[in-house]
RNA sequence: GGACUCGUAGCUCAGUUGGCUAGAGCGCCUCAUUGACGUUGAGGAGGUCACAGGUUCGAAUCCUGUCGAGUCCACCA
């Protein structure tokens, strides 16, 4: 520190300085990879990548998305200052069927006919909405702190994405794994197309079974609409109350005339439900599909693609809705005296994730992808530890989600988003170019194709390009545990199915070497952010109200990996106030004359017990940060540097809110409450005053350091504004702290005069001694050295006009306590209520009974003695002799 | 039906290979106050670690069961 510091205002005020901070950032070119503007680091730096999962451009962030971004840049900010050559890149999602469903409504509001629009119109239109939001998404991203590299945003609907799509789509059919076919699926008739398994959300809800009679059986249903179409009647084959009946052909009556339908027998009938028989409706029932594959029973479609019953349907009930068709046909079954009874019960039904509809199953023509041989490598990935998950639990949800999985259908009906590149002639038949006879297909890809292809579309693939050979794979991918089976299973599959190989291994890796997964934020309630209910909390209000540092400190030290975080904006008022804290150490110590960080100059011998316990629990405190950032797999690359350090004896990996806490405490609790004020009189002293000021500056220098990835504005402020460093702090080297200087003894000691202190306030609280007076005190020990140094410091922190180390107890009106085997005495001049000091003593000696009692129960134990490690007997031992020390002197003081 | 998570102070949560008198923040009660900071400082009260068994020298922590809260998956009409 050369240049002269400048002067902070009196409390931080975030907004004056993060959009300058931001800038400033980006004008040093601070979040791009370093070997971007140096082709040497190349070689010499180890990458470290995330890509950022893209938000979807349907609206503006939310708190969900703040703790990703938090999360992210953490891992991202510590990299860079550990020596990697990090790149963060940010992108958005053009999210086919959310964006089309809010289109959808928007044209609904404006009273806009969606045919009579034309799609390239409602295209247009939807791109352009999604353009908006995503600038202003961009905006936030960079106002929660984002260190993302932006020249290299990228939109899944971008030129580089729409190429990605389109050739991988291209070699997926030419490989075999994508094919076209009429197949059983789930269909919204309100987004008007066919969604994946997991974009069907399964609610229980109360329906009603309606049984009937039906020719010569009687049957129950859900969906007496569907029995217009039904082909057959159903029954388990070791049923023998139908025996007679399967095989042969029955009448019954319709709403519509006489049908003649099949009797099956097939497994998939539970005799012991309702009747036994089940009507089967091939073309608007799972079930009934696959019992109309194995007995090759027709298949009529009476439901349209708009949930509107078709003309096969007959006469009364086409042009109906399905619902209102469901109570005509109840109507109709009641004026027949065809209905027996009507019974109310709770079933789970299908509903669209978008629109919330109720999804009509039904077979359609579609384009699916086969992952049945993708399944054994994702799974061997996991197997081979070459993917992890954060916490470890997911591995489980991620190996019976992939166990389960069946084709992945990656057409849809909508019309924003990638067009399936494809041509179609009138047969079917399928051509990848525009021919003569083809038409081009009318279908859009699932909006999570392109999502799945995002770890190296991002990265130039299918070109082999520099950032593709340099950052793939990256090395975590952050996100909500909500979407793994969404997104994270696909990105695996995609890498699979496409064989995208590590450049570096020459062989097929995961796109990632960690899954980490966050909680998802909630209300005070417990309840989801939601739009519909209304209580979200948008992160921009939060920021504009406590600054970016306070909220993303307080996200990510909220929670645990995985689990739920129960949003409170209390606790941002804390991070709030734990910056200004930062703030007004940091004041504090510009304020010294002649700063100096050298630590090189110093020796213990020099330095105080107070000294050396603080630069031992900084150390602890850094420590405990390399234990929560260290992974093995980040440096596990060919390039040398960083070398991997020694792994951290109890890693806790990726515990970033351990990491945090840990700072919080050592920053206030240890660092302000105690070391500034005991260097308060330390500085008054010419033989420490300047020591004192080096390691003040040093320890600050060293929490800004390994505060800057959870609060990287505040700390860069500080250390740019505050301490004019001339490299910003995003650049510097992460710290390396050893043990020269501090011995965990000093740190052992200084506890004990902090609680000689402590025990001089309890002791003046209790007898109303006035705050402003200064005392005197008397300690009672056997080891008076460490006191006598530190009587000075004692002395102002405990508000003492003089301080009697002795180790006899002197005669005369006092009241005293221990603090540990240490005795303190206030001499009182006979102002104590004597009963009380009775009372008072008499508890304390009960409790040190108690505890001999105690410890030495357990000492006594012989199987203790033999079975408990050395240490822990060692421990109780010590606690004993201590116990017994307060003991004796209580039970003196009491006579 | 299957899988998973959680139950610790009034509230929000830590407590990772079982080992100090179970911790923090907020809230609450006292009190302080001319310089780093009131977005502050000092002191204090407050817990049968959901419950019941078991393993162990020792359990908030491991096992079993019960109760309670929640999540995900699943084609039962």
């Amino acid at each position: 520190m050369s240049k002269v510091p400048k002067e902070l205002p009196k409390t931080y005020d975030p907004g004056a300085y993060e959009d300058g901070v931001y800038a400033a950032w980006e004008k040093q070119k601070v979040f791009q990879p370093r070997s971007d503007n140096d082709a040497k680091l190349r070689k010499k730096l180890k990458p470290y990548s995330i890509v950022m999962p893209p938000p979807n451009a349907t609206g503006i962030l939310h708190t969900g998305h703040a703790i990703m971004i938090a999360l992210e840049d953490a891992l991202i900010r510590y990299h860079r200052m550990k020596g990697f050559d990090t790149l963060y890149l940010p992108g958005t999602d053009h999210a086919a069927i959310a964006t089309a469903s809010v289109v959808d409504r928007q044209l609904l509001e404006e009273k806009i006919d969606k045919q009579q629009l034309g799609r390239p119109a409602y295209v247009k239109r939807a791109k352009e909405f999604a353009q908006a939001n995503k600038l202003q998404i961009e905006n936030q991203i960079k106002g929660l702190g984002a260190s993302a590299d932006w020249n290299r945003n990228a939109f899944t609907m971008d030129k580089e994405r729409e190429q990605a799509v389109v050739e991988a789509f291209k070699r997926l059919y030419k490989k075999g794994l994508i094919y076209r076919g009429d197949y059983m699926v789930n269909w919204c008739p309100v987004c008007r197309t066919v969604l994946a398994d997991d974009e069907v959300e399964h609610r229980e809800q109360e329906g009603v079974l309606y049984y009937m009679k039906y020719g010569p059986f009687e049957l129950a249903t859900t969906r007496p609409e569907t029995k217009v179409g039904d082909t057959a009647v159903a029954v388990h084959p070791d049923d023998k109350r139908y025996k007679q009946y399967v095989g042969t052909e029955i009448e019954v009556e319709m709403i519509n005339g006489l049908h003649t339908l099949k009797v099956v027998a097939d497994e998939a009938v539970d005799p012991e439900f309702g009747t036994g028989a089940v009507k089967v409706t091939p073309f608007h029932d799972k079930t009934d599909y696959q019992i109309g594959q194995r007995h090759n029973l027709d298949a009529i479609e009476v439901i349209g693609e708009d949930g509107v019953m078709t003309e096969k349907a007959g006469k009364e009930l086409a042009g109906l809705d399905r619902f209102k068709a469901r109570k005509k046909m109840v109507d109709w079954l009641k004026k027949k005296n065809l209905l027996v009874k009507e019974e109310v019960m709770k079933h789970s039904v299908g509903r669209c994730y978008r629109s919330d509809t109720v999804i009509e199953p039904r077979i359609s023509r579609q384009w699916f992808l086969n992952v049945t041989d993708l399944k054994k490598q994702a799974l061997k990935f996991v197997d081979d530890d070459e993917l992890k998950f954060i916490p470890k639990r997911y591995e489980k949800t991620y190996r019976d989600w992939i166990g389960k999985l069946h084709d992945w259908c990656i057409s849809r009906q909508i019309w924003f988003g990638h067009p399936i590149p494809a041509y179609i002639n009138k047969d079917g038949k399928i051509s990848l170019t525009k021919k003569a006879g083809y038409t081009a297909s009318t279908d859009t890809l699932d909006t999570w194709f392109s999502s799945a292809l995002w770890p190296f579309s991002t990265l130039g693939w299918p070109k082999s390009s520099k950032d593709f050979e340099r950052f793939f794979p990256n090395d975590v991918l952050e996100t909500g545990y909500d979407i793994i089976f969404f997104w994270i299973t696909r990105m695996v599959l995609m890498t699979i199915a496409l064989d995208v190989k590590s450049p570096k291994q020459k062989k097929l890796k995961p796109p990632f070497h960690t899954s980490y997964l966050h909680g998802l934020v909630r209300d005070q309630r417990g309840r989801k952010f939601s739009k519909s209910l209304g209580n979200g909390i948008d992160p921009l209000e939060l920021i504009g109200k406590y600054g970016t540092d306070a909220l993303r400190f307080t996200l990510v030290t909220g929670g645990t990996p995985g689990n739920d975080i129960k949003f409170d904006e209390k606790r941002v008022v804390g991070s709030r106030n734990f910056a200004n804290k930062i703030w007004n150490i940091a004041r504090f110590i510009i304020a010294q004359e002649e700063p100096e960080t050298d630590l090189g100059k110093l020796t213990a011998e020099t330095l105080t017990t107070f000294d050396r316990a603080i630069l031992h629990k900084l150390r602890e405190t850094w420590l405990e940060c390399e234990r929560v950032f260290y992974d093995a797999d980040d440096y596990a690359k060919s390039e040398p540097e960083p070398k991997a350090p020694n792994a951290p004896s109890h890693p806790r990996p990726y515990d970033m809110a351990h990491a945090g806490n840990t700072l919080y405490s050592f920053i206030w609790s240890d660092f302000a409450d105690w070391y500034v004020e005991v260097a308060k009189v330390q500085l008054k002293d010419p033989d420490t005053h300047h020591n004192t000021n080096i390691i003040l500056s040093y320890v600050l220098e060293t929490i800004l350091k390994l505060l800057h990835p959870f609060m990287p504005f505040i700390t860069e402020t500080i250390w740019t504004d505050g301490l004019n460093q001339p490299e910003m702090l995003a650049l510097t080297e992460w710290p390396e702290l050893h043990e020269d200087l501090d011995q965990p003894e000093d740190a052992e000691r200084f506890e004990h005069i902090k609680g000689v202190v402590e025990t001089i306030r309890r002791l003046r609280k209790d007898h109303h001694v006035p705050p402003g007076a200064w005392v005197q005190a008397i300690l009672v020990t056997d080891e008076p050295g460490p006191l006598i140094d530190a009587s000075d410091a004692i002395n102002r922190l405990a508000r003492l006009k003089m301080l009697r180390i002795v180790d006899q107890m002197p005669k005369g009106e006092l009241v005293s306590a221990m603090s540990g085997t240490i005795n303190v005495a206030l001499p009182t001049g006979g102002l104590v209520d004597e009963a009380a000091e009775e009372v008072r003593l008499q508890g304390q000696i009960e409790a040190a009974k108690m505890d001999v009692e105690r410890l030495s129960k357990r000492l006594d134990s012989k199987d203790y003695a033999e079975k408990a490690p050395e240490h822990v007997v060692a421990e109780t031992k010590a606690k004993l002799k201590e116990a017994e020390a307060r003991l004796e002197e209580l039970q003196r003081q009491a006579g």
